[in-house]
RNA sequence: GCCCGAGUGGUGGAAUGGCAGACACGGCGGACUCAAAAUCCGCUGCUCGCAAGGGCAUGAGGGUUCGAAUCCCUCCUCGGGCACCA
């Protein structure tokens, strides 16, 4: 029962919360012209420290194009002309006609009442008047004919116009234009390949080198005239000529010459294609047909929604049109309402309706609204209606993230010196940061929601002098997807995956056979796992621990509960090491721990850090799953646990499971939360070993193993691996062509 | 179709040019127990061998290197994104 962005629309055409249908319906909405900061917000990704793949992913959104625009004169008009948006100019000369999408404005002023009867003298000759009309105009005049396929086009749903890509359809609307290169007639057409929502809704078709323009020249005989001379190897591999395209089988669509593109005022032939662009856009210029041209694929943000729970916005109405209200009216608050439910429709033509509508005592106020800046509205108290559609969900996360530094402020967002304070700081190569969150760790899901729309938000409060930095987020690390089990009945709908029963690898539902695949956890693939029950049976340290130790942050993975048990088994061995579960009491002792306890224990800290650091979380837990295992051999038998050990251990188990850790503090006789207390730092004299084994390979095999001390050198390693007895032995029978010795890592005899 | 990412034991994973399989699950064996559970200890990639020891192995095929899970090329499979963007 609401409208959305483009951005929440999945590729299957439904919306991405809840997997609802989605139909196209022409509204009047509010818009955040996103589009205004569509270079910057491209520019700008260079300076954060973001995987390659969400930036692209962000690049490919915004989608910047740079080519040309051009005006075609419409034929038989002093003053009509299409535009359009090429990023080949240089193949201006093919152009052999012209297309509009079904929406744009200009078919209704140039379609005529009649079709053309002067055919014949078209300059390309092969002028088919009854394929153009195709099966809409076959009878009718022009305008019906035009009417008939809008009507065709509208008709077909956002799938439907991706699963037919293949198919071209469209009807020739019965006017020529010009191109201006050549004087050449070209017919124009209407076309739902061609869409409203990008450039500038109309386009030059080049059929010997556009795929799509190819296909449909084919479709309707439209003549196709290069003016790229295609590789040797491509023309051979076809058969075709280079100036022919009788024969093409396929658009020519690679770099190339240009040719048969000359006329008294420009030459482009024998040029390479990115000179031909510059030569042909500068004659453009020159010559008054076009100029230039940077086009986007993001779309201004369409910003309001039919819900209650969203902002309101600070906006009232009355017969003029909207008034936005004046700060000392703010905030707008919701009103109080016992009816939150959308009205929804499973008919596509309903019109969205906002729950607000139905607050009347809210939606009638009465404002006084004079005042200097509100001259010619309101003088003295008058009614006003106010905007019933509220904000999307992205509204409170595009900042939310400023409000935590300063939660209590009751007069601003956040206190400018306050945000300054955290702006500081630099990056991990010694450059300035430009983003104000040192790191931000969320889904890739947001990678063209939330984490574009915060940014744009944040560049605007950046230009109002909110904020301090031109960027939210500098370091940005996406947690991988965790992947779950869904099943597809026989007609390839989901069911819900926790009623499915597994037969030894075959599974079914309601007694009929599934088949199994795996897709992010969520509502359309029916396979979302909720916590509580996993709280319930072992807590939440367990839970969050089992997360971390699943594997790698940044890699997605399947969800299993098959292993949980044994992060469970870890944080109880813990227990049982710091406490006698027979007698209650602590088992922590003051005296010294033993060597090998302390360099394991050194060992371990050392780690942890780095892994830590890293956001390796899994592999941080294993090392501290080693040093437990050593602890729970050491208190065998009523053994004790030195303090030395329990203490950091504690504290590194803290940020992993917060719970027990605190709880273990407290036995460790504190009074105070953990929560401030140091990381531990390793102690380094426990860290140097002053032997290593190193393994001793022939050719390339490893045979034996040898003690060598630390910093020995090459030849020191060579004289141990020799003295070995196997070595020896098998050296004995050989020759030695060459050996590779890499001090504390590997000595290599490589035989001849 | 185009663009990213990932393929390693029965399973999740570790190792980012130098001992493949850390750690954990599962499995097998043992201790404890009247018994079971829990707990603790040991073994556990495949394969040939009584053993000592050998061979094979990181999706498939090729290449670079003394040496490749790791770097390069081709292909396959899975996951994600985009998709008539002129």
């Amino acid at each position: 029962g609401t409208v959305l962005a483009n951005e929440e629309v999945t590729g299957d055409g439904r919306s991405e919360r809840g997997n609802f249908p989605v139909y196209r319906r022409p509204l009047k909405q509010w818009m955040l012209r996103i589009t205004a900061y569509a270079d910057r917000l491209l520019d700008d990704l260079g300076s954060l420290d973001w995987t390659d793949s969400i930036k692209l992913m962000q690049r490919n959104w915004i989608g910047r194009s740079t080519g040309a625009s051009v005006r075609f004169p419409v034929e038989g008009s002093e003053d009509l002309e299409i535009e359009v948006f090429t990023t080949r100019p240089d193949t201006l000369f093919g152009a052999t006609y012209m297309v509009l999408a079904p929406e744009h404005p200009l078919i209704d002023v140039i379609t005529p009442n009649q079709w053309p009867n002067d055919e014949l003298s078209n300059d390309f000759a092969s002028n088919e008047l009854d394929v153009w009309k195709g099966v809409f105009g076959a009878t009718d005049p022009p305008p019906d004919a035009v009417t008939r396929y809008r009507d065709f086009a509208a008709a077909k749903t956002d799938l439907e116009r991706q699963t037919e890509t293949k198919e071209k359809t469209g009807v020739f609307i019965g006017a020529y234009a010009i191109n201006p290169t050549n004087n050449a007639r070209i017919p124009i057409f209407v076309a739902d390949y061609v869409l409203m929502g990008y450039g500038t809704g109309a386009i030059m078709a080049v059929p010997a080198h556009d795929e799509r323009d190819f296909a449909f020249a084919r479709e309707f005989e439209l003549p196709i005239v290069p003016v790229i001379r295609p590789s040797d190897e491509w023309l051979a591999e076809h058969g075709v000529a280079a100036d022919d395209a009788t024969g093409w089988v396929a658009a020519y669509v690679g770099d190339g010459v240009a040719q048969s593109s000359v006329n008294d005022e420009v030459a482009l032939d024998g040029l390479p294609v990115d000179e031909a662009k510059g030569v042909v856009t500068e004659w453009l210029e020159r010559s008054g047909f076009g100029k230039p041209t940077v086009t986007y694929k993001l779309r201004d943000w369409l910003f309001s929604r039919q819900r209650y729970w969203g902002e309101p916005f600070p906006i009232v109405y009355d017969d003029e049109g909207p008034i936005a209200l004046p700060d000392s009216m703010l905030p707008v608050v919701l009103p109080d309402v016992t009816d939150f439910e959308p009205v929804t429709s499973d008919d596509p033509d309903a019109l969205p309706e906002p729950p607000l509508a139905r607050a009347v005592d809210w939606v009638e106020v009465e404002l006084d609204l004079a005042g200097p800046e509100w001259a010619g509205y309101g003088e003295g108290p008058r009614t006003y209606l106010r905007e019933t559609n509220t904000m999307p969900q992205w509204a409170g996360s595009c900042w939310y993230y400023l409000r935590y530094l300063d939660p209590t402020n009751e007069d601003a967002m956040v206190d400018h010196e306050v945000e300054q304070s955290w702006a500081q700081g630099v990056r991990g190569d010694g450059t300035p940061k430009v983003g104000l969150v040192d790191l931000y760790v969320g889904g890739v899901e947001h990678a063209v929601l939330h984490l574009l729309y915060a940014r744009f938000w944040h560049k605007v409060l950046f230009d109002l002098g909110h904020v301090s930095e031109i960027e939210p987020f500098q370091r940005l690390v996406n947690q991988g997807y965790i992947l779950a089990a869904a099943f597809l009945d026989e007609r390839g709908a989901y069911v819900d995956a926790d009623q499915v029963a597994d037969h030894n690898g075959r599974y079914s539902f309601e007694g009929r056979a599934v088949t199994r695949e795996f897709g992010k956890m969520g509502k359309s693939l029916r396979n979302a796992i909720a916590p509580d029950d996993i709280y319930r049976d072992y807590g939440a340290d367990t839970l969050r621990l089992y997360e971390m130790f699943m594997g790698p942050l940044d890699k997605e993975r399947p969800w299993s509960m098959a292993d949980i048990v044994g992060v469970h088994r870890f944080l109880q061995r813990l227990w049982r090491n710091f406490v006698d579960e027979n007698t209650g009491a602590t088992r922590v002792t003051d005296a010294p721990a033993d060597d090998a306890t302390r360099r394991l224990l050194n060992r371990t800290i050392d780690s942890v850090r780095n892994d830590m650091a890293g956001l390796s979380f899994n592999t941080a837990i294993a090392r501290l799953f080693e040093l437990n295992n050593h602890l729970t051999a050491l208190v065998q038998d009523g053994g004790e646990l030195p303090r030395e050990v329990a203490v950091p251990m504690t504290l590194m188990v803290a940020p992993l499971a917060p719970h027990i850790a605190e709880e273990l503090w407290s036995r460790l006789g504190h009074d105070d939360t953990l929560t401030y207390e140091s990381f531990p730092e390793p102690d380094a004299q426990w860290l140097v070993e002053d032997r290593v084994e190193v393994p001793v390979q022939i050719n390339s095999k490893v045979r034996a193993r040898v003690e060598v001390a630390i910093g020995a050198d090459a030849a020191a390693h060579e004289a141990a691996a020799r003295a070995e007895p196997r070595i020896a032995e098998l050296l004995a029978a050989a020759t030695v062509r060459q050996v590779k010795v890499v001090p504390g890592k590997i000595v290599n005899f490589v035989l001849a």
